[in-house]
Parts: C-alpha cells; sequence; structure tokens
RNA sequence: GGAGAGAUGGCAGAGUGGUCGAUUGCGGCGGUCUUGAAAACCGUUGUACUGUGAGGUACCGGGGGUUCGAAUCCCUCUCUCUCCGCCA
C-alpha cells in the first residue's frame, strides 16, 4: 500500500499516476488528505492530555508518599476530566484510523512510468521475441492428447479423486515434474538464490501482507476453521519471511527462490483456458524473490527478466516477453513483465511467468525495512518476485513443441533428470 | 486429544503497583591502548506516530478491565514449550 505521508505530499502524482491504471483516485485522495489531518489533530489532543495525566500521576505518588492524602485525592478528581477527554480523542483518532486503512488498502500501487496506457491484454507491448518455432510433424497434436497416449498425465482420475484442475501425474508424466522442478531449482541456486521450502498454508498476516487480503479472498482456498489460507504462489509465504523485519542494507538485493505447490480457486474461467494443462486449480512453480535497496530495484526487475529469459532458452521454447499496460497489471504491482511459450499444438501463446516490482507497495504492508548506512535509520525496502518458472504451461508446451512421430524428445538440458532422450 | 509451564528490547535473562523504555550479560557501533589483532577499559546502542523544533505520546504476545498510576493485579484470546497419547 502507499504511505499516507507519501499521498499527502503527492496528491496530483498519486492520482496522474493511477488514471494509467484506469483507477479514478481523485476522491479517495480528497478523503486521505482530509482525515490524515483530521486524525492528526486528534492525536495531537490526546497527547497533550496524556502528558498532563501522567503528570499528575506522578504528582499523586508523590503527595502519596508525603502523607499529603488530602492534596492527594484533590489531585485525583481532576483526573476524571482528563480521562474522559483521552477517551474522546482516542474514540475518534481510532475510527479515523479505520477509515483510513480503509481507503489505503484500496488504491493499487503506482505504474511505474515505463507502464504502457492500455486497457487490455491486447495492449501489452511485446518487448522481446526470441527462440526459433517448431516444425511439427503430419497430425500433430494439443498436449492432452499427447498426455494421454504416452499416459503421462490422467486427468479424470484426478476428477474422481478431487475435481477438475487437479490432475494425477503418471511415470515420465511425473518424472517430467521432478525433472522441472530440479533443473529450475539448480539453475536458481547456480545463480545465486538461497533455495527454501516454505509451509503451504499461510495466516491471513501473511495474506494481506503480500496483497492477497482483504480484496483476492475469493482466489485462495481457505480453511475457516484454522484462519489458514492455501497459498497461491510461494511468494506469499516467502515474500512473508521477511514481514516485521529489518535487514542490512549491505546484504540487499536479498535473493530467494522456492518450489512450491499453488493452489487457486480460478471461480469464473472456462472454455479453451482450462482446457489440459492450461489452467489449474493446483500446479507447482518455482518462484524468485528479492528484497531490493529502492535505488537499486529496477536493476533487480531487468537482471529477473534476464535469468527467466535463460531458463525459456536453455528448453529450447519459443518465446516472447510482454511489459504489461496499465489495465491488465496487477493491483500490486508497479512494473510487469510477462513471458509466454509458443504452444505449438493448440496456436497459441501461453503465459508462463511474471516478473514484477512491487516497490514499497509489499514492503509497507509487510514493514519491511533495511537500514540505512549513512543514517542508520530503518527505511522501506523493495519487493519483486517472478516465476522461474511455472511447470503446467511449460509442461503443455514442450510435449507439443517436442513431439514427433517416435515419441516426445526431451530437451538436453532435461535428459540428466529425467534419464531419456525421448518419451515413448 | 489429556495435563502443565510460559510469552519482556538483536539474543539471553531480571523485574509482582509509582521516577521502568525497562537491571544485567552477550552481540552491535564508537573510542582508548596496540605495528596490527585479541584482551582489557570507557562510552553508546529499540520501533512507530506526532510536532518547524525543544519535545510529546504509544509499545514488555493480542484485546479488554481494575487503578490517580500496570511489564507487574483481573478477564479473555492467540501462540510457544514440556510431559502423556496418537502418528508421517
Amino acid at each position: 500500500m502507499l504511505s499516507l505521508k507519501f499521498i499527502q505530499d503527492n496528491p496530483e502524482f498519486v492520482i496522474e499516476r493511477l488514471a494509467v491504471k484506469h483507477f479514478d483516485a481523485r476522491a479517495m485522495v480528497g478523503q486521505v488528505l482530509a482525515l490524515y489531518q483530521k486524525r492528526n489533530e486528534s492525536q495531537l489532543e490526546s497527547d497533550r492530555c496524556k502528558a498532563e495525566m501522567n503528570q499528575l500521576s506522578k504528582e499523586i505518588g508523590q503527595l502519596f508518599k508525603e502523607g499529603k492524602s488530602e492534596e492527594a485525592a484533590l489531585a485525583k478528581e481532576k483526573t476524571v476530566v482528563l480521562k474522559e477527554r483521552i477517551r474522546l480523542f482516542d474514540e475518534e483518532f481510532e475510527s479515523i484510523d479505520a477509515q483510513l486503512a480503509q481507503l489505503q488498502v484500496q488504491m493499487p500501487n503506482l505504474p511505474s512510468s515505463l507502464v504502457p496506457g492500455g486497457r487490455t491484454a491486447e495492449d501489452n507491448e511485446v518487448v522481446v521475441q526470441g527462440g526459433v518455432m517448431p516444425v511439427l510433424p503430419e497430425g500433430y497434436k494439443p498436449h492432452w492428447e499427447l498426455a494421454a497416449q504416452y499416459d503421462l498425465i490422467d486427468f479424470e482420475l484426478g476428477v474422481k479423486i478431487t475435481g477438475a484442475g487437479f490432475p494425477v501425474y503418471k511415470g515420465y508424466g511425473a518424472r517430467l515434474q521432478r525433472a522441472l522442478i530440479n533443473f529450475f531449482l539448480d539453475q536458481a541456486r547456480e545463480a545465486g538464490y538461497l533455495e527454501v521450502q516454505p509451509p503451504y498454508v499461510v495466516n491471513e498476516a501473511s495474506g494481506f501482507g503480500t496483497g492477497q487480503l482483504p480484496d483476492k479472498e475469493g482466489q485462495m482456498y481457505h480453511c475457516p476453521v484454522d484462519g489458514l489460507y492455501l497459498i497461491p504462489t510461494a511468494e506469499v509465504p516467502v515474500t512473508n519471511i521477511f514481514r516485521d523485519v529489518i535487514v542490512d542494507a549491505k546484504d540487499l538485493p536479498i535473493k530467494t527462490a522456492a518450489y512450491s505447490a499453488c493452489f487457486r480457486r480460478e471461480a469464473g474461467s472456462y472454455g479453451k483456458d482450462v482446457r489440459g494443462l492450461n489452467r489449474l486449480h493446483q500446479f507447482d512453480k518455482v518462484e524468485i524473490v528479492r528484497i531490493a535497496h529502492p535505488d537499486k530495484s529496477y536493476e533487480s526487475l531487468d537482471e529477473m527478466v534476464r535469468y527467466v529469459t535463460t531458463l525459456v532458452e536453455k528448453l529450447g521454447l519459443p518465446y516472447r516477453i510482454l511489459r504489461l499496460c496499465g489495465g491488465d497489471m496487477s493491483f500490486t504491482s508497479a512494473l510487469t513483465y510477462d513471458f509466454e511459450v509458443w504452444s505449438a499444438g493448440q496456436g497459441r501463446w501461453l503465459e508462463v511467468s511474471s516478473v514484477s516490482n512491487f516497490e514499497s507497495f509489499q514492503a509497507n504492508r509487510l514493514k519491511l525495512r533495511y537500514r540505512d548506512e549513512a543514517t542508520k535509520k530503518p527505511q522501506i525496502a523493495h519487493t519483486l518476485n517472478g516465476s522461474a518458472l511455472a511447470l503446467p504451461r511449460i509442461v503443455a508446451s514442450l510435449l507439443e513443441n517436442y513431439q514427433t512421430p517416435e515419441g516426445i524428445r526431451v530437451p538436453d538440458v532435461l535428459v540428466p533428470y529425467m534419464g531419456c532422450e525421448i518419451i515413448r
């Protein structure tokens, strides 16, 4: 979320930037400015009364010690009025503060100046296109047919056990999952990321910290008895490692990678989007998360984009990188690059990674700070994350792009992990 | 699931109604000494909000209460630990 101070100091800038996300913030900003001032006035009054109260209490204690109980009783009477005033000012403060928090949470992150102003996915800017389009054999198939033909994935079995969107991977299908996870984690480690294994279930505070709660509540599986949520991405538990933490500036950027299963309700999805592996309720992903110095976070973002590029290139998949437009980017992001790979059997691009700089938006919620080397004061850090990579669509693309009449070829980098060069 | 114990500053660990934002130790930072380091000694060392500033206020797991005054007493919630049971 944006800090109140920032909104107060830059109201017009906030309104102008949020317009790029097609969010009209004028009324909200106006309310924030008015409430912020009122809140501070209440605090000032309350603090004054409390100071007086503290002083009085000390005096009363002193009087008792000296045995002047009559004077003490007199002083006690004065506290009654003060107490009531404190109560009123505090109530007012609490009420205004809650309203402010409400407004704050509703305001999206400001898009960076690089963000194009479009409205829909059509308006995203293709910044890089790479790889070579495969030449498919006669009678090529989409991945769900290939998965059935080679007995790699059983979608119906998943329906029996759980429901649609929870496939069962079998044989080389299961092994391919494991191969990709290991490949991605090994690559991340070599690139300097610390591997962690986070919980797959998080509490409410964590959901709030990364911005899933309160507004995206419906997208997560929820265990109300325990007040816990299944993670939609490892971003949530991993970024929350740093909630309420003050890190040393010299440790920045902090680079963390984690594999996790991800759970998404995906309410409202339908049609070709959910066919096969295109959109699942449970899927595997390796996520990279970085904590960066505010002056260096865009350098970090570029590094992450370059890193993800190496992954799709090593897998030999045709890809493109999109810079998301204001209308298509997420609530929490300041700048997002999406990676798409070509799904030759379906003839469409599939999103396999989203790399974002959240600047201070998450860090404000998380109270994630670094200690400034010069001033020694805690400052809000920047957070970034990206998929590196999400498995199902990579699998879809691999199966389709590498299909041959003899079987599915295994990309060279995966051969050591798969123990074979072709899936028959 | 049953029984008990506990939650204090980066960590360890005091503190049972008043001058306690909190003794002390460790760690960190600065300094003296040293060719350098260690040791020793001295000093310093939380966060947030607010105020132009001096300063003020809040915070001892969360919330509520008693009191002129709460880290300290009461209620409640959450969490952690130990033992037993069950178990990957």
